[in-house]
RNA sequence: UUUUGGGGCCAGACCUUCGCUCCGAGUUCUUUGAACAAGGAGAGGAAAGUCCGGACACCAUAGGGCAGGAUUCCCCCUGAAAGAGGGGGCGGAGCGCUUCAAGGCGCUUUGACGGACAGUGUCACAGAGAAUAUACCGCCGUGCGGGCAACCGCACGGUAAGGGUGAAAAGGUGGGGUAAGAGCCCACCGCGCCGAAAGCAAUGACGGCGGCACGAAAAACCCAAUCCGGUGCAAGACUAAAUAGGGGACUCGGCGGCCCGUCGGAUAGUCCCGGGUUAGUCGCAUCCCGCUGUGUCUCACGCAAGUGGGGCAACAGGGGGACUGGUCACCUUCGGGUGGCUUGAGAGAAAUGAAGAUCACGCCGCAUCAAUAGUGCGGUGGACAGAAUCCGGCUUAACGGCCCCAAAACUAA
RNA sequence: GCGAAUGUAGCACAAUGGAUAGUGUAGUAGCCUCCGAAGCUAUUGAUCCCGGUUCGACUCCGGGCAUUCGCA
């Protein structure tokens, strides 16, 4: 299961869309946001971009630690996300204090969610 | 053996599965190019703070003066340089010994360690007096008055010994001297000046002279000496794409604190409004060797420009070697060795991760044992912290372990 | 990453190196009022931290911490 950098956000006009168009969910360790891309744009695998601040995750080895633990759970469970999708994965301060598979079975839970619902979009 | 202080080193090891960044033999797609991929490499002692110093890049060719900033420079050594490191000298503080005391000697520790007769300013409160010293109490003398007297009061003088105030009271201690006192005189000490053994030097054993003339603070302004052009890899260079050859205001400008000087030139420059691009590549990676060039130091020749010799190694180029990791071949006393080839972290919303197992280590509990140790079982812990242009320092953070040196205490011989 | 600036009561600001660090507002208690508001009186509360210079530091100097800002 691959998870190469053009599976991840890049730009700042990426992570800025997804948080003003799109819809949030708090899973206690993170907060989940999601967005679909528009139609022009052929469908294909989703996005994610991840975000750890100083402020809410602590020193850089925490940052890049939080960031990680993202990654990896996002890497085992892409196939639980739907195609055509750009999600944003935001650090809270619980993520270091929780163990790795609590975590994981959180972000299993929220993609159960995100299957069916169907976000809205600014046509 | 324990404790304390100083210095140095390490920052658990190994295996399995999946994954990330860079390099990539090679394979496929008949090419430009794209996809896949064996294999290899992949955080620190502080990568941190950004406090100093450099390299490197651009801005003027980086020149002179002023302004501004930094440092102290008491000396020697190391270093490319440094608010860098080491050693010494000098001073402060503490402790011990000694002295009547001042002081001296030893040990430890510490010092942003030039200058207070170049100048300006400050020293609150308290106190009589605080920098041209000062007479409140006290001490002493003379005169007058009172009292039998001891003595008391007043006035005029002398006096810095004593009290008291303060952070600090204008050399200290002892003796002589005096009406009482005073470097007024003497001895020792301190201080200043001169000479000087020794030492590369700072310094200075020791000797002589001066009777004291020199309060603190320059981390107040300042003076002296030395150094510094500015900006920082988001420096900067190149390629590609896109938009526009707009509108307005002003003027010689480049010029970065200012001036001189210098350079360029109206098809010029600055500012504002509006519009566009904000994509990619390079800069961007081990260490050593002086071969060539740059730079710098030095010696010889020369009036000079310069020429020649030698030293240093920060930068550019080239060559060679070493080390780390890997691999292949050979040898082997199975510890390893020799040779060939290859590699040297380099991201860009930013790679080194996730899960599990074993061993070693620290701590806790239980069992075994008379007790400790040891052994067994179970639990638990591993800090501070993440490269972002590179290098030399400084500072700060922090769990634990090992080694060395010094001091003290205890035990044994 | 590189480079700057600032830290004083809960908040907004003062203080030449020299009394017990002030002012407004907020807080607490009391007075006033039928009850509140306003007003009056009293009171609590601070120099970001650690060192150094000085007789004496919010002030001067050094180191740390925190916050804020600028640069393609």
């Amino acid at each position: 299961m691959n998870f190469r950098a053009g599976q991840r956000l890049r730009r700042n006009d990426d992570f800025r869309a997804v948080r003003e168009q799109g819809r949030r969910m708090d899973c206690g360790a993170f907060l989940l946001t999601w967005r679909t891309r528009p139609a022009d744009s052929q469908p294909s695998n989703p996005r994610v971009g991840v975000v750890a601040s100083r402020a809410s995750v602590g020193n850089a080895v925490h940052r890049n630690r939080a960031k990680r633990r993202l990654r990896e759970i996002y890497r085992r469970h892409q196939t639980f996300v739907p195609p055509g999708l750009d999600l944003v994965l935001t650090a809270r301060a619980a993520l270091l204090r929780l163990e790795f598979a609590d975590v994981e079975q959180r972000f299993a839970n929220a993609c159960r969610k995100l299957m069916p619902a169907s976000p809205p979009t600014n046509g």
